[in-house]
RNA sequence: GACCGGUUAGCUCAGCUGGUAGAGCAACGCCCUUUUAAGGCGUGGGUCCUGGGUUCGAGCCCCAGACCGGUCACCA
C-alpha cells in the first residue's frame, strides 16, 4: 500500500531535514500574529496605503519567481492571494545570507506555509505586493501540490479537473481551485439565509433523532444499523417529518431542522446516499400559505447569496422573483400535452398515456400513471421555479385530502431547472384517516413495495392527542445548492461526496 | 444493474497502420535586485489502472477485473 516516494517527494523530505539541520523548526507550535488578510489589503490599499506599512500575513506559498538577489512569490491565505517581494539584503541584513539563499530559494517548496511581515507597496508594474522584512516557516509540505496558473486574461492552465481527484482529495481541490472554495461559501450563505429567515419568523430550530427504530416520512429504502447495549436494530433516518410533527403536537407553532437524511438507493448526479433536507412545519397554516412562504424565502435566499433574484444556471437565467407560476398537476399535463386527464378513469388514462408514448406497466394505478405522465412530459420543461399542486392521494400518505377535489391531496412541489426542489402539504392531522393510510402502505409493503411506509403507532398516538392544522415543507438543500451555485452535479456541492473506498 | 467513454511523469495532456514513451507546467543545477502563465542555458523523472492472452515485439489488439464519469434503469 505504501508506494515508493517520487523524486519530488524525496527532495521535499531532504529539504525538510536540511531546515532542521539549520536549526529551523519546520512545524513550530506558537500562534502566529496575523494582522491582515490578503483581501483586506487588496480592497483597502488604494484608499489608504499608509494603513499597511506594517502587516503580518500567513498562508501557503503558491508561486515563486526568483531573479537572483530578489524574488517575487505569491502566498494564499483563506481569502485569496497576494504577491510578496523578497529582497536578499533586506531579509538578511548581515553577512549571513542563509535565510534567502538557502531557506527561501532552495528549501521552501510550493505549498509550504509561511508567515511574513512587511509593508504593502506597488511594484513598477503596478502590482500590489508585500515588501517582506521577516519570513518564517510555519509548516512544511512534503507532497507536491498541482500548480494551477492563471494568465492576465483569467485563463487557467493545468487546473485539477479529474472528478475523482477533486472528490477524493477535496483538500487539494480547495487549495488549488479558488472557485471551489467559493461554491461552499455560497452554500453556507444559502443555509444561513434560510436559517435567518425562519428564525426571524419566530420558528424554532430543533434536532431530532438520526437513529430511529422505525423509519418514516418518505418513500425510500433505509440503511440499517444496530445498537449493542440495547441489542436493537435501528435505521438511519430517511426523513425527520414524523418527529417534527410530534413537536407541533407538543405545542410549538413552528419548528424546522436542517437534517442529514440517508437513503439506501442508487447514486447519480442528483443522488448521494446522505444528503441534507430542511424540513419546516408551521401550525394553523395550509399549503397555500406555504407556497407564499416558499417564494418569499427563496427570493430572500437568492438576494442574500447573489444580491439579485436572477441566477445563471447552465444556459439559463433562473428568476426567483415572486410570484412564481402555479399549475395544478392536471393543469400542467393539459398545458404540456393538450390532454385533459382529470376526468379519466384508470383504463382511459392508461390508453392516453400510451398514446403519448409514456412508458407504463400493468401494476401502475391511476395515481402512478398521472405521476409518470407528468414526469415524462412536463417536468423537464419547467426551468423557472414553478409550483405544481394537488397530487393523487395514493402517492401522499401523510398529506391531507383536498378540501374540494376528491381523490387529490393538498400538496405541492416546486420544480426548478427541471428538478424538484421541495415538497410540501397541508399535513394530515386526522388520526383515523392517517391510520387507514398507513394500513394501505402495509398492504403495498406486503405486495413487495420496498419503499412502502411502516405503521408508526407512536406517531398515531401523538395525532390522537390532537395536532393543529399544519403546513409542512421539505426543501432539498443539495439540489437547491446546485442551482444557487450553478453546479451540474450534487458531488460538486458536497465537500466529501460518497465514493467507493480507494483500492490499495 | 445495462450501455458508452476515460485511466500515460507531481498536474494538464499528446502518443500514427503494433516497433520497448513525449510536450508544457512543476522538480533539480547554473545565471539574473520590481517580476508576473518571468526569462535564458542545462538535467533528471514513468508499475503507460490491474491480471491474463495474441505476437518476434503491446501504451496501442483480445479477454477478465478495478476505479471514475456520462446516459438509461431504479429512485424523491
Amino acid at each position: 500500500m505504501t508506494r515508493p516516494l517520487s523524486e519530488q517527494e524525496l527532495i521535499r523530505r531532504e529539504n525538510l531535514q536540511k531546515m532542521i539541520d539549520l536549526g529551523i523548526n519546520p512545524y513550530p507550535n506558537e500562534t502566529y500574529p496575523i494582522s491582515h488578510y490578503s483581501n483586506e489589503i487588496h480592497e483597502g490599499f488604494a484608499e489608504d496605503n499608509e494603513k499597511y506599512s506594517a502587516v503580518c500575513l500567513a498562508g501557503r506559498l503558491m508561486s515563486r519567481r526568483i531573479m537572483g538577489k530578489a524574488s517575487f512569490a505569491e502566498i494564499q491565505d483563506t481569502h485569496g492571494r497576494i504577491q510578496i517581494y523578497v529582497n536578499r539584503d533586506e531579509i538578511c541584513p548581515g553577512e549571513d545570507k542563509t535565510l534567502y539563499n538557502q531557506v527561501f530559494k532552495k528549501l521552501l517548496d510550493l505549498g509550504d506555509y509561511i508567515g511574513i511581515k512587511g509593508h504593502a507597496f506597488l511594484t513598477q508594474t503596478g502590482t500590489l505586493s508585500i515588501h517582506v522584512t521577516e519570513l518564517k516557516v510555519l509548516s512544511k509540505s512534503v507532497k507536491p501540490l498541482p500548480v494551477v496558473k492563471t494568465d492576465a486574461e483569467g485563463n487557467t492552465y493545468d487546473a485539477v479537473s479529474d472528478p475523482e481527484f477533486k472528490y477524493r482529495q477535496r483538500y487539494v481541490d480547495l487549495t488549488v481551485n479558488p472557485e471551489v472554495r467559493q461554491t461552499f461559501v455560497q452554500r453556507s450563505a444559502m443555509i444561513n439565509a434560510m436559517r435567518e429567515f425562519m428564525t426571524q419568523k419566530g420558528y424554532l430550530e430543533v434536532e431530532t433523532p438520526v437513529l430511529q427504530p422505525l423509519y418514516g416520512g418518505a418513500a425510500a429504502r433505509p440503511f440499517k444499523t444496530h445498537h449493542n447495549t440495547l441489542d436493537t436494530q435501528f435505521y438511519l433516518r430517511i426523513a425527520n417529518e414524523l418527529y417534527l410533527k410530534r413537536l407541533i403536537v407538543g405545542g410549538y407553532d413552528g419548528v424546522f431542522e436542517f437534517a442529514k437524511d440517508f437513503r439506501n438507493e442508487g447514486m447519480s448526479r442528483f443522488h448521494n446516499p446522505e444528503f441534507t433536507m430542511m424540513e419546516l412545519y408551521v401550525a394553523y397554516k395550509d399549503y397555500e400559505w406555504m407556497m407564499d412562504f416558499t417564494e418569499e424565502m427563496l427570493e430572500f435566499v437568492a438576494m442574500k447569496v447573489h444580491g439579485t433574484t436572477d441566477i445563471q444556471v447552465g444556459d439559463n437565467v433562473i428568476s426567483f422573483k415572486r410570484p412564481w407560476k402555479r399549475f395544478s398537476m392536471y393543469g400542467a399535463i393539459e398545458h404540456f400535452t393538450g390532454v385533459d386527464v382529470s376526468e379519466m378513469d384508470e383504463d382511459t388514462m392508461r390508453k392516453a398515456a400510451e398514446d403519448m408514448g409514456v412508458h407504463i406497466d400493468k401494476t401502475m394505478a391511476r395515481g402512478k400513471i398521472i405521476d409518470e405522465i407528468f414526469g415524462e412530459k412536463c417536468e423537464h420543461q419547467l426551468i423557472q421555479p414553478t409550483f405544481i399542486t394537488d397530487y393523487p392521494v395514493e402517492m401522499s400518505p401523510l398529506a391531507k385530502k383536498h378540501r374540494d377535489k376528491p381523490g387529490l391531496v393538498e400538496r405541492f412541489e416546486a420544480i426548478c431547472n427541471a428538478k424538484e426542489i421541495c415538497n410540501a402539504f397541508s399535513e394530515l392531522n386526522d388520526p383515523l384517516d392517517q391510520r387507514q393510510r398507513f394500513e394501505h402502505q402495509l398492504e403495498l409493503g406486503k405486495r413487495g413495495d420496498e419503499e412502502a411506509m411502516q405503521l408508526d403507532e407512536d406517531y398515531l398516538r401523538a395525532l390522537e392527542y390532537g395536532m393543529p392544522p399544519t403546513a409542512g415543507i421539505g426543501i432539498g438543500i443539495d439540489r437547491l445548492a446546485m442551482i444557487m451555485t450553478n453546479q451540474p452535479s450534487i458531488q460538486d456541492v458536497l465537500l466529501f461526496p460518497q465514493m467507493k473506498p480507494e483500492g490499495e
